[in-house]
Parts: structure tokens; C-alpha cells; sequence
DNA sequence: CCCGTGATTTAT
DNA sequence: TAAATCACGGGG
């Protein structure tokens, strides 16, 4: 049975602070609803985890030195707009593209506590486990959506298809959320380089990764 | 620990 | 043209 998108949470309001700093936002996006909407059927689940990546001075973002390639383009994008890349040969990725155009900038979702349409998401899971490995993973987060390249660059503060709807009335205190170094970055990162900014930074260990305190779905 | 997987980037 | 890399996930 397809679930009826007309009502009352499908026109929840739109959460769209997406033009601030990537650490700004990466904070306010912890408790938000990410959404995606299939042939009417919802998707949906809290944003629980999520890394920052901080463009040119940053080592490990894919604008790192103000790089421009035909897959990075989406990144330079206004704040809002969504930045999916496939990696690994099997797996895509979502990010949340913040600040102003060509800052190239933006927020990894990497874990979602589900909450709707958990039947649709299973059914597209190559290996369905237990709910809480089922969206816990920016690999799997997709691979459960169906966030594919055809969504890359689409507005996420207009788009029908992915979106995000305000669910935390507010920003989470900060004794809501812990804050460690970023999954999967190659060690080469953790020497010091001297950023835009003048000042050294190990992009290695610097503490750009988010998650809600205690959630079983962070992964 | 290791490997599948293939687009993208970098080196030659 | 070839090699290396990769913001990962699954299996041992």
C-alpha cells in the first residue's frame, strides 16, 4: 500500500540555513529529516551523523587547492543544492553543498536513523541486516534512497524528489553531539600544511566529524 | 585483516 | 596509455 504524500508531514517545513559555513551547518543539520520521494512514497529518516569538508584549504575535500573537474562541479554550487559523487566503483555519496557559489564547500551525510518507507528501503539494500545498519553509512544511506548521480546539483530547498524538512526546532547544545576526527581519510593528511587561512592545520585529525551522542544509528 | 569495483585523476 | 587513488561496505 503507497503511502498518500498529501499529508501533514510532506509539507513540513523546509530546512534551508544551508549558507553558512560547512561546520555551521553540519551542526544544524544533526536531528534534521532527510526526505526522498519515490512514485509518491516518502523515504525519511534523522540525520544522526555527518563530516564538514571545508574546500580549498582542506586536504581532503574534493575542491581541496580550488580544483575544478566535470565531478567536483556540483560543490560550487550555492548552499543547498546536493553534491553526489560515486566512489569505490560501487558506492555513491551525499553532501550537502553550503556557503556561496564556488566556495566549494559542503556537509557528507553519512548516517540517517530511519523513520519512513522502512520496507522500500530494505528492498533496495543488496544485504539487508538489522535496522540500525540500514541507512548507517554514507554507502548505505543512498543505497537504501536510491541517491544516485541523476541527483546531483539538484536544489534540495525546491527538488520534490530529495529534500530535507526542519525537525529540530533548534541547534542541538553542543552536549547533544560528539565531535572526533573524519572516517576514511588517507593518514598522508596528517602532516601540516599551511592553509588559506595562513595558519597550519592537520586536515587528519582536525574534528570535522558529527554525530548525535548515544544514537545506535551513527555509523 | 583483505578485497571487489570502476570512475576519476595523475603520471608517463 | 597506464597506474594510482578513493569522503566504502562486506566478509573473515
Amino acid at each position: 500500500m503507497k503511502q498518500n504524500v498529501r499529508n501533514s508531514t510532506f509539507f513540513a517545513p523546509r530546512f534551508t540555513a544551508m549558507d553558512a559555513d560547512p561546520i555551521t551547518v553540519a551542526r544544524r543539520l544533526l536531528g534534521q529529516r532527510l526526505v526522498r520521494v519515490i512514485d509518491g512514497v516518502r523515504l525519511a529518516g534523522t540525520i544522526v551523523e555527518v563530516e564538514a569538508y571545508l574546500g580549498a584549504e582542506d586536504r581532503a575535500a574534493h575542491t581541496f587547492g580550488g580544483r575544478r573537474t566535470v565531478r567536483n562541479e556540483a560543490m560550487y554550487l550555492p548552499g543547498g543544492h546536493a553534491y553526489v559523487y560515486f566512489t569505490y566503483g560501487m558506492h555513491h555519496c551525499l553532501n550537502v553543498v553550503c556557503g556561496r557559489r564556488d566556495e566549494g564547500v559542503a556537509v557528507l551525510v553519512r548516517a540517517i536513523e530511519p523513520t519512513e518507507g522502512l520496507d522500500e528501503m530494505f528492498s533496495r539494500r543488496v544485504k539487508a541486516g538489522r535496522l540500525e545498519e540500514l541507512c548507517s553509512g554514507p554507502g548505505r544511506l543512498t543505497q537504501a534512497m536510491a541517491i544516485g548521480r541523476s541527483l546531483n546539483g539538484v536544489d534540495l530547498r525546491t527538488s520534490d524528489e530529495l529534500f530535507i524538512e526542519r525537525q529540530a526546532s533548534r541547534q542541538l547544545p553542543q552536549s547533544a553531539f560528539v565531535q572526533t576526527r573524519r572516517v576514511g581519510l588517507n593518514r598522508s593528511m596528517d602532516e601540516s600544511v599551511l592553509g588559506l587561512s595562513g595558519e597550519f592545520t592537520n586536515w587528519w585529525r582536525a574534528p570535522l566529524r558529527f554525530a548525535m551522542k548515544g544514537n545506535a544509528f551513527v555509523s
